[in-house]
RNA sequence: GGUGAGGUUCCCGAGCGGUCAAAGGGACCAGACUGUAAAUCUGGCGGCUCUGCCUUCGAAGGUUCGAAUCCUUCCCUCACCA
C-alpha cells in the first residue's frame, strides 16, 4: 500500500494545518508527535502503553540498530514491528543526525561515512544505499534519506558543501529504495543561510519524495532563528506532502511550528527529561528532583489524567527521581508522553473546530508558568480540554492486570 | 594485659611543618539536556561585615616565625598475641 497524505484544512488565522497520512501499518493524524525508540523501544514504555497514551507512530533509529542488534536480525523477524511488537506506523531516521552527534572519529566521502562502532570497535561504512536497505530491512513506513547535518553555526561555505551532499545522496537514496510500499522522505538543509534553505527546498521537491523533512534546526541556533527557517522552509513546499520537523522539540516549540505549517515532530525530550526527574505539566515545567517537592503531597499535574498522576504524589515521585528508581523514570515518561499526545491531539481538535489560535494562545500562556484561569460556575471548557476521543485509559490497563 | 595500625570538613578517603578551608569520590543543592552511545554533563558545597577575617583535621598541653602535619599525656577504634 502506496504512502498517502491529506490536508483537510489549513487554519485561517496561521499556517496551521489538519491532515492525515496513511501507511501500510494504518493512518495517522496530523499534526503529529512521534516518541523517540531509538533502539526499537521507546525507553521504558511498553508498546501497549504507548498505544494507550494515544501514540500513532514511533521513530526508530537506522544508525543504532545497525550495531546492534544489526541487519540480519531484522530480516529474520520480517521487520521492526514483528521484532518489537508494535503494529502501527513506525519512521526510521537514517542516521544522519548520529554522524553528525557521535564525537568518535569519523570520516565522510562522496560515498558516505565511515565511522567506528561504540559497540564493539569495528569500523562501518554508512551511505546512503546501506542507510536504504536497513531501512528496508527494518521495513518502517518512513524511512528517511542520509544527509549530512552540520551544526547551525557553521558557515555558508560548509553549510552549502554539505546541502550539495546531502541532495546527490537524496537521489541516491531514491534510486536504492526496493520497496516501494515503504515511503521515502527528503531532509532539506542549508543551515541558517535563507539562500541555502531556497535551494534546498526547491532542488529536493522537485524529487519524488513521499514528504520533506527540515534538517538541522534545533543544532545550536536561536529559538528566533529555529522558528523564523522553519516558516520560511515550510512557505515553500508543496501543500500535499506531510512536512517534518526533525528533533524538535519542546512543547512551546511543538506548537510554534504547527503554527508556522509543521505535520510530523520527533523529539527525545519527554522521555530524555523524565530521565532527569522534568516534566511538563499545564502550568509549566516541574523539576521533581527539587528540594521543594520533597513533602508535597500534590497530584504532579492537576488537569492530567494519566496513571502516573492518578498514583503518584509529588513527594513520591521526587523520591524516585532522586533515588535514581526506574520507576521513577518510567513514571515521568508516561506523564511526558501522555502530555505530548494530548498537546497535540488537542491541536487537531481546536484545529478542526477552527480555534487554533486561541488554543495557542492558551497554552503558551500555561505553559510560560502563567496562573491558570480561575474556574468560576460559568466557565466553561474549551472542547479541546475534554478527554480526546481516543481512548487513553491506563488505569484500566493497570487494573485488568491486577490480579 | 601486650604489640601494631589508626582517629581529617555530612560520609568514605588523600595530605604528613608553610603554596591547606584541606586532593579525589559519594551525598546534598542548583543548572543543562531538542533526528538519545553512555541514569550523562556543568557549577556550588565551614562561617562571615568576603581581594580579607574567624572557626575546623579525636581531646588537652607543648615545640616553632608558622602545625592537620613534630613532641607529651589522655580518650576512642581496629588487627594480632596472651
Amino acid at each position: 500500500m502506496k504512502f498517502r497524505f491529506e490536508n483537510y484544512l489549513t487554519d485561517p488565522n496561521s499556517q496551521a494545518r489538519l491532515g492525515k497520512f496513511h501507511t501500510p501499518h494504518g493512518s495517522v493524524d496530523t499534526p503529529v508527535f512521534m516518541p523517540v525508540g531509538t533502539l526499537a523501544t521507546v525507553k521504558t514504555i511498553d508498546p501497549r502503553e504507548l498505544e494507550l497514551l494515544g501514540t500513532q507512530i514511533v521513530l526508530a533509529n537506522t544508525y543504532h540498530l545497525l550495531l546492534r542488534p544489526g541487519i540480519e536480525v531484522f530480516k529474520r523477524f520480517g521487520g521492526i514491528h514483528k521484532f518489537m511488537n508494535w503494529q502501527r506506523p513506525v519512521l526510521t531516521d537514517s542516521g544522519g543526525f548520529q554522524i553528525f552527534s557521535l564525537p568518535q572519529s569519523r570520516k565522510i566521502t562522496e560515498e558516505g561515512a565511515v565511522f567506528r562502532s561504540y559497540v564493539e570497535g569495528n569500523t562501518y561504512k554508512l551511505t546512503p544505499e546501506s542507510s536504504i536497505r536497513m531501512q528496508n530491512a527494518i521495513g518502517s513506513d518512513i524511512m528517511m534519506v542520509l544527509d549530512q547535518c552540520i551544526a547551525s553555526t557553521a558557515d555558508h561555505r560548509e553549510t552549502k558543501l554539505a546541502l550539495e551532499l546531502t541532495h546527490r545522496w537524496a537521489l541516491r537514496s531514491l534510486a536504492a529504495n526496493e520497496n516501494p510500499d515503504q515511503a521515502l522522505f527528503g531532509i532539506i538543509q542549508g543551515g541558517v543561510f535563507e539562500d541555502l534553505r531556497f535551494e534546498s527546498s526547491d532542488f529536493l521537491t522537485q524529487h519524488p519524495f513521499d514528504g520533506f523533512a527540515v534538517g538541522g534546526l534545533a543544532v545550536g541556533e536561536s529559538k528566533t532563528q529555529r522558528e523564523d527557517f522553519t516558516q520560511l522552509v515550510t512557505e515553500r513546499l508543496p501543500k500535499d506532502k506531510p512536512r517534518y520537523l526533525m528533533g524538535v522539540g519542546t512543547p512551546i516549540d511543538l506548537l510554534e511550528a504547527v503554527r508556522r505549517g509543521v505535520d510530523m515532530f520527533d523529539c527525545i525530550i519527554p522521555t530524555k527529561m523524565a530521565q532527569q526527574g522534568n516534566v511538563y505539566t499545564s502550568k509549566g515545567e516541574v523539576k521533581l528532583s527539587a528540594i521543594q517537592y520533597k513533602l508535597s503531597d500534590d497530584k504532579l499535574d492537576e488537569r492530567c489524567s494519566c496513571s502516573t498522576c492518578s498514583h503518584f504524589s509529588r513527594g513520591y515521585l521526587h523520591h524516585l527521581t532522586k533515588c535514581h528508581e526506574s520507576l521513577g523514570w518510567r513514571a515521568l515518561a508516561i506523564h511526558n508522553i501522555s502530555y505530548y499526545q494530548n498537546l497535540m491531539s488537542r491541536a487537531r481538535v481546536a484545529l478542526s473546530q477552527g480555534e487554533f489560535t486561541d488554543y495557542y494562545k492558551m497554552t503558551i500562556t500555561q505553559l510560560s508558568g502563567a496562573q491558570e484561569p480561575v474556574s468560576t460556575e460559568n466557565h466553561r471548557e474549551p472542547s479541546y480540554f475534554l478527554p480526546p476521543r481516543r481512548k487513553t485509559n491506563l488505569n484500566s490497563y493497570f487494573s485488568s492486570n491486577k490480579g
